[in-house]
RNA sequence: GCUCCUAUCGUCUAGAGGCCUAGGACGGGGCCCUCUCAAGGCCUAAACCCGGGUUCGAAUCCCGGUAGGAGCGCCA
């Protein structure tokens, strides 16, 4: 039997980083066994479900480069399955009508808590050899419940956190198709967990409580268990859960912060899981070397630092024409034509090991793309002095007569202009820097000038003379 | 309240009874390099939740605390 793993979010927001990770688990768990991965939406809560929410997660998982092998599945499509399932276990006699009203299960609930048990279902329409059963009251449609064992146990032999027992008395009969015949969520999941061929479900652990209910009506039906592995959650860098109200994030707010989608994915798999001291892995290292066994089950920690690292990393090794296509997106976002300046790929090779971010990048090479806004106050003030401005005024000259615009050539100038007039780099490469970029930061100055090209170098640098002057008169 | 899960540097983790004087990485501190910012190199501070056992020996096994977390719906 080949493995077939899936991930199935309910669509009710975007895809966040804990789902994106327990994702990428599933994804590289059946990869590494040569199997396929599959997308399940489950929208059986339609009011709650949409079609924004179904669109965000699959542009989420097509950035993060997840696919699914088959054509995604969606539980509202499955409804006839589902009745015909619970027909035949209402058959069968794993499953029976239970006519207790709300209020009525609220009062039983409420005696349950005031007398500190735990609240569950006490069985009263459950049929019983020798039980006499109350008479169904008219007019009132029931809901169907599994007949859930009550002696022995249920052992979960979890992927992650090992075997963990579940005494059957500690779960009540819990309800599978609504009294409008809409089915449950446990209860489809485990239908379609059975019809999908599913070997390992890989899901958040805020599911291990479920799991020993999905296996007992998985049994009662007759079917192969498939293996568990509860992946614990990401908290936020306080040790607070992740919550809309608190720091979640979607996926594609990391891609708007600059993250390349392969250096998410990279920390997102070193959060819980590690292999000696690697904390680098591409995509195919992953594929072979992530072992669910090896997975921590304690919570951890989203640590945007260590996060940014990575990206760095990536963003230093990658392929520039893979990280174009990001930073591409970025310039456009920022309201820059990428034409309307020196290619991509150099420009990355230029900033690439001094930007974490692809944000980042672009903000610093916003320069070559567009016309300066200004100077940054600070640096204008302190590198266009008299002697800045000496500066400025005598490389114009010379650079306006080199022959080849180039980084060699420029690196040459500059240096052959320092050594003329007695100055230290430093105090050349400056005043330019300013002058060209708006600031006093940006890669070597050879290089800025060449990426920054003759005519807009030789204009700023006239520019910047103009501004200075103009400003000691006024 | 009941059931279940978790607990090593600030953070992610290594650690399967002696290899632990507890290792690596991020972040921090320092030095070197340097035209800026970076990158890089070297050095450094920093942890086994507490208490009992078991054992010649425990971060590792057991028990009990404590602290976090999850679940207990005609939600998913």
């Amino acid at each position: 039997m080949s493995a077939v793993s899936r991930f199935a979010p309910s669509p009710t927001g975007f895809l966040h980083i804990g789902g994106a990770r327990t994702a990428l688990f599933s994804y590289l768990v059946a990869k590494r066994l040569n199997g396929k991965f599959l997308l399940r939406i489950e929208d059986t809560d339609r009011e709650r479900s949409t079609q924004e929410a179904v669109d965000a997660i699959f542009e989420g998982m097509e950035w993060l480069g997840l696919k699914s092998d088959f054509a995604p599945v969606y539980q509202t499509q499955r409804f006839d399955r589902y009745r015909q399932v619970i027909e035949q276990m209402l058959a069968d006699g794993t499953a029976y009508h239970c006519y207790a009203s709300r209020e009525e299960l609220d009062a039983m609930r409420a005696e349950q808590t005031a007398r500190k048990e735990k609240p569950r279902y006490d069985g009263r329409w459950r049929p019983e050899a020798g039980k006499t059963l109350p008479r169904p009251p008219a007019g009132a449609p029931p809901v169907v419940r599994f007949r859930n064992p009550v002696e022995g146990e249920v052992v979960l032999d979890d992927l992650i956190k090992g075997p963990i027992r579940f005494a059957n008395v500690e779960l009540d009969d819990l309800i599978i198709a609504r009294a409008d015949g809409v089915p449950t969520y446990n209860f489809c999941v485990v239908v379609d967990d059975w019809d999908m061929g599913i070997t390992h479900v890989i899901r958040g652990d805020d599911h291990v409580n479920n799991t020993p209910r999905q296996i007992n009506i998985l049994l009662a039906l007759g079917a192969t268990l498939p293996k568990y592995a509860h992946v614990s959650m990401i908290l936020g860098a306080d040790g607070a859960k992740l919550s809309k109200r608190h720091g979640a994030l979607g996926v594609m707010e990391y891609r708007a912060m600059g993250f390349m989608p392969e250096a998410l994915l990279n920390y997102l798999v070193r959060l819980g899981w590690s292999f000696g001291d690697q904390e680098l892995f591409t995509r195919e290292e992953m594929q072979t070397m992530f072992d669910l066994s090896k997975v921590s089950s304690s919570p951890a920690r989203f640590d945007m630092e260590k996060a940014y690292w990575v990206n760095h990393q990536y963003l230093k090794i990658a392929d520039p024409k893979m990280i174009a296509v990001e930073f591409d997106w970025h310039l456009r976002r920022m309201g820059v034509d990428p034409a309307n300046g020196p290619a991509l790929v150099d420009v990355i090779l230029s900033q690439r090991e001094r930007c974490r971010s692809l944000l980042e990048m672009a903000e610093k090479s916003h320069f070559l793309y567009a016309e300066l806004s200004g100077y940054n106050d600070k640096d204008a003030a302190k590198h266009f002095n008299a002697e800045g401005l000496h500066v400025l005024a005598g490389l114009y000259k010379t650079l306006k007569a080199l022959s080849n615009w180039n980084a060699p050539a420029l690196h040459e100038a500059v240096n052959q202009f320092a050594e003329a007039e007695g100055l230290s780099l430093g105090k050349v490469a400056q005043p330019i820097r300013v002058a060209v970029v708006g600031m006093a930061v940006s890669p070597p100055i050879d290089q800025t000038l060449a990426l920054l090209g003759r005519d807009r170098t030789l204009a700023r640098l006239d520019a910047a003379v103009a501004w200075a002057r103009s400003r000691a008169a006024g």
